[in-house]
DNA sequence: TTGTATGCGTTATCAT
DNA sequence: ATGATAACGCATACAA
């Protein structure tokens, strides 16, 4: 019971013209052909409202306009933002995005590379976090935020400035003893070096600090757990936090609330990421903004660039400090 | 400079498999065939790690198991969690999605739907603005929040409700002299109900009440005139409001602060949407929340819905209130 | 420059 | 039950 094939064909196109079918295919794909013969052929495809199949196309091409874009979800809003740049990016390029949301799983994330290789999608933009994600050699792949092997080329932004920035900002805001805290997977990623940096930013800066990092799935109550074995005498230890995430940042700002600490009065704190509520919404705490746009527009770049010899490895974008009402800034005061 | 189609077909599967090609096609489509041959066909399979080509498939069976999903954008909370349920009900029913942001742009938005078609998709589920879209009546489409023609099956929340909901919280909630505000397109669609159905709900409870409906494009500062205007001897006349979308509350809630009344203290505030930062995030404000989860899953059910002779041209479903700081619930007091 | 013929990977129809 | 063969819609090498 397939629906009736009402869709116009070529060979439609060539009939009504009163031309042949090779000559229909031509002045589609801009190859050059008499003007009368043109004219004929386009009046026709006008007239019978035709497009061509991009199946059979991609069939015969080998190339399908169309990338894979792989993600948790996109209910994140930082995701949900990657996921817009991503698809803007491509649209602007005149390629499709199929759309995977992997929910972190592993099984889905391979499920979904291998589908979508037999779906001859172009190439694949993911943010994976399978540790041994199998990908195909033959489709480009471009990772967001994780080296998955040197061939292909992660994009990401420069985590262990971020973590640095972070550091510098705290000792300039007249931090002392200052805080790492987040919830993180074990896996090698980029993200991962925000705590390195901001532990060599505090070296260098000379502030004491300590770093607390959970395991994935830990309830985030354990924050306020760790806070409030730090309180002396009525007293927060830290006067300055730094959280892998500004997810992690207003948790630890409802933690610190809890226990009856204000920010920034008390402690300041400084997140990861740069997400909003709404495009003209304050940010959510003063925090390290990731170039998202330019992410998105590298990725792209990266994954319909047939022919480059040597992938970079690693592509590392710069961030910026930006405050959103969790810091003392000079202005502020 | 095609990649070396390096890829396994049916034929390397059959030759492998020292059987015919069209067996291979039956075995893998579930068609019975003989033991032993099947056996063999199955150990070719997994030898080359085959996989069928969809698009072969799609141009032959005129199916290619993708549906396009047409929304304004990503970053708005409510469109990114609607983007990530259809996607999952698609997902389960092994539908692929092909993402297409519209930026309320209805020239794009109509690009979409003629690139759609050329592109055999199943079908399409569209929140679309554009009030002359043309669709193609072979492909299945399912509108989101706008009633696009009697064929054309509109899921939506029941916004009307949703309205009356709210007058009727206001109410119980003790306010006496209300308003409702809201940004809106000037178009038709199901959320401008809002409207409608808070006014009945006032009058069913004897509230007053004021509208404000600003054109589309109006700065938000609007909203802060309005209230100004609703000053009188340093007292808000108004001690509820309703906005069209959590978004606009949040807005409101700013420009009362701004002008130094208190909320919920001085009034209260619904919104609409149900929208969280965080899936564990507050509501931004009291609100009343759209089952997300169920128009999405509905819209799939309706586009993926073959042989329905008749389909419904509207689906309301049920809303339901939530509080969210910005009302003064029993339980807070 | 224009038209013809073949093949892309599958499915479906037919004889066997 | 199995295997050959013709389409699906398009692109392209080749012949005219």
């Amino acid at each position: 019971m397939k629906r009736k094939s009402t869709a116009p064909t070529m060979k439609d196109v060539a009939l009504e013209a009163g031309v042949a079918l090779g000559t229909v295919s031509k002045v589609i794909n801009g190859v050059p052909v008499g003007d009368s013969y043109r004219r004929k052929v386009e009046e026709a495809i006008k007239k019978l409202n035709y497009q061509v199949n991009s199946y059979a196309q991609g069939l015969k091409a080998h190339r399908t306009n169309t990338v894979a874009f792989l993600v948790p979800n996109t209910t994140n809003p930082y995701f949900a933002t990657l996921t817009h740049y991503v698809n803007l990016s491509l649209m602007k390029r005149n390629y499709r995005m199929l759309l995977c949301c992997t929910d972190f799983n592993p099984a889905l994330e391979q499920d979904y590379v291998s589908m979508v290789h037999k779906n001859q999608v172009d190439g694949i933009i993911g943010m994976t976090y399978n540790p041994d994600l199998i990908v195909d050699e033959n489709t480009p792949f471009v990772s967001i935020d994780r080296c998955l092997s040197p061939q292909i080329p992660c994009i990401s932004s420069d985590n262990f400035a971020g973590g640095q920035l972070a550091a510098e900002k705290l000792a300039d805001l007249g931090c002392t003893h200052v805080a790492f805290m987040r919830i993180g997977s074990s896996l090698t990623n980029e993200p991962n070096k925000r705590k390195a940096g901001f532990e060599n930013g505090c070296l260098m800066r000379g502030l004491t600090f300590e770093s607390l990092l959970l395991d994935d799935g830990t309830p985030l109550e354990a924050f306020t757990d760790f806070l409030r074995e730090h309180v002396r005498n009525g007293r927060m230890e830290f006067d300055g936090i730094f959280c892998g995430t500004d997810y992690y940042a207003v948790q630890v700002r409802n933690s610190l609330a809890e226990l009856g600490f204000s920010v920034p009065g008390d402690v300041q704190l400084i997140g990861f990421d740069g997400v909003r509520m709404f495009p003209d919404s304050p940010l959510l705490c003063s925090t390290i903004v990731q170039p998202v746009e330019d992410i998105a527009q590298l990725c792209v770049d990266f994954v319909l660039q047939e022919g480059m010899a040597t992938k970079p490895p690693l592509i590392c974008l710069p961030v910026r400090y930006e405050a959103g009402g969790t810091t003392r800034e000079e202005t502020d005061s």
